[in-house]
RNA sequence: GGCUGAGUGGCAGAGUGGCUAUGCACCGGAUUGCAAAUCCGUUUACCUCGGUUCGACUCCGGGCUCAGCCUCCA
């Protein structure tokens, strides 16, 4: 059974959806005036694999995560870039879809803009003035009035009075508590906005997630996941504006992944020392970035070194080296739901599911891929068929984390690239080395090699055979 | 200052009240014409001080160090 960490309690809970066999996740998603890092990869990969393992459960999961396509940050820039609001979150959208491609993200069931629910949050903030938890102020803001939601501060274990003694909260003539955040921005004439009771203008960023949650997912769903950076305030205070309109409770399970560092430090775009996800995947494959983020568990920090980059390198050749030449039913195995028990070996199917059951100890099951790429190096025979059922495990299971799914042989000879000598040009040349090799002629014999080593091509003699790959 | 969380072998990174994590690196061996890949074996741990316990890296408390949040942030 699966356990969550549940940031809400601060411990592991076994998962309970409210409804038998459906899972409501929602996921915050980015705000769309950049290039994404490696930190939104991070989210979206976390979220993935939470998703992949939660659909091979057997669940029907409604897998909502939004975008923020109207915000301080995209007016700012598309003013400075001379294009449209929407022109500029459009462009972004379609980079970070690339991204996730490139990641081997699965689209999410939905994926709301904040521009398409407007007519939500208006709703949503007028409930709120009319129950006494927000307040219209004279210049056309509202605000949540924070100290009317009595179980403020339960998600992030602050207490009202604590923050309030931090005096860091910047004073606002507007607001009567300095705590109070905005739920409605009165437009200046040259921005986006739209008609509300109090005037033009737009939505805050905290009650977006609200409303796209609630009109996707209900008043109440099973889970609410993030960057660990969200908990507070923005977390914190989705919570407040929901329960406090339903009077019930809003998600049930609050789960918050790490967050990317480089150099001991968090990755950010206000600390300006980010690397995009496409900067990187200049140099990484996806399936590298992907093998890299899922090595540590999810709520643990992690470092981006270039050094973990190539050990997660490393892993994959490992992996993909165990399946060459191996016979796999890759089309049987691609439905995640709907796998024959009978092509897979079940001993590690269940120190898979056990270490992923376990607050998606990816770390763990990725471990436990490797001792199954060990049992099966360990069977010489290609094709036997103890052989093609470990094969056909270590892809499944690769799968549900989203790794394993190429095939070996286009994997390991460097699929796309284009510098080194041409796959016809090194078969020739394994050729004229068989040829010399059989007449013991061994200086030229690893002359060739050496020289195919030089352009990054590895040669490996085995079983009688010699097979090739790009290092 | 307050609130979270973390400190594991050369590196990365899981985990457990007493039993091999795993991968990379290192060393030795097998295999190979030599390599590569693979296999086998070996070495190196649990921040610190107390407490609980027959026994703690694992539980409790203090300390130290680090990170995140308290302002937009995934």
């Amino acid at each position: 059974m699966l356990q969550i960490y549940n940031t809400l309690n601060r411990r592991k809970e076994p998962f309970e959806p409210l409804k038998a066999g459906h899972v409501g996740l929602y996921v915050c998603g980015v705000t769309v005036y950049d290039e994404c890092h490696v930190g939104h990869g991070r989210v979206m990969i976390v979220y993935d694999v939470l998703y992949r393992h939660l659909q091979a459960a057997g669940y029907l999961v409604n897998y909502v995560r939004n975008i923020t396509d109207v915000d301080d940050k995209i007016i700012k820039r598309a003013a400075e870039n001379n294009v449209s609001p929407s022109d500029l979150s459009q462009r972004y959208i379609d980079e970070m879809h690339a991204d996730e491609r490139a990641l081997n993200v699965l689209p999410p069931t939905h994926e709301p803009r904040a521009t398409e629910s407007i007519k939500s949050m208006v709703r949503i903030i007028g409930r709120l003035i009319d129950s006494g938890h927000a307040y219209a102020a004279d210049n056309g803001d509202v605000f949540y009035s924070v100290k009317s939601f009595a179980e403020y501060g339960k998600l992030s274990g602050r207490k009202i009075d604590e923050l309030r003694a931090g005096e860091r909260v910047a004073v606002d003539e507007y607001k009567r508590d300095p705590l109070d955040f905005v739920l409605w921005k009165a437009s200046k004439p040259d921005e986006p906005s739209w008609p509300s009771p109090w005037g033009d203008g737009r939505p805050g960023w905290h009650i977006e997630c609200s409303a796209m949650s609630m009109d996707l997912l209900g008043e109440e769903f099973d889970i609410h996941g993030g960057g660990a950076d969200l908990q507070f305030p923005h977390h914190e205070n989705e919570i407040a504006q929901s329960e406090a309109l339903t009077g019930g409770r809003f998600a049930r399970y609050w789960m918050h992944n790490g967050l990317v560092r480089i150099g001991d430090e968090k990755m950010s775009k206000s600390l300006n020392n980010f690397l995009t996800i496409r900067d990187v995947l200049a140099q990484y494959s996806g399936e590298e970035i992907r093998t890299f983020i899922i090595g540590s568990h999810y709520r643990s920090p992690l470092n981006y070194t270039s050094e973990a980059l190539l050990a997660a390198r490393t892993a994959l050749r490992r992996f993909y080296t165990a399946l060459r030449g191996r016979p796999v039913q890759r089309a049987a195995l691609a439905d995640a739901h709907a796998v024959d028990p009978a092509l897979l070996d079940a001993g590690y199917v269940e120190r898979f599911n056990a270490a992923m059951d376990d607050d998606l100890n990816t770390p763990e099951a990725l471990a436990v891929l490797h001792e199954l790429a060990n049992t099966l190096n360990k069977e010489a025979q290609l094709d036997s068929e103890r052989s093609i059922r470990l094969a056909s495990t270590l892809v499944c299971l690769g799968g549900r984390l989203g790794i394993l799914d190429r095939d070996p042989e286009l994997v390991l000879q460097g699929e796309g690239d284009s510098d080194g000598p041409t796959a016809e040009q090194i078969d020739a040349l394994i050729d004229e080395r068989r040829t010399a090799r059989e007449a013991k002629d061994f200086a030229r014999s690893d002359q060739i090699r050496d020289e195919l080593a030089a352009q990054g091509v590895v040669l490996e003699d085995a079983g009688g055979k010699t097979t090739w790959r790009r290092d």
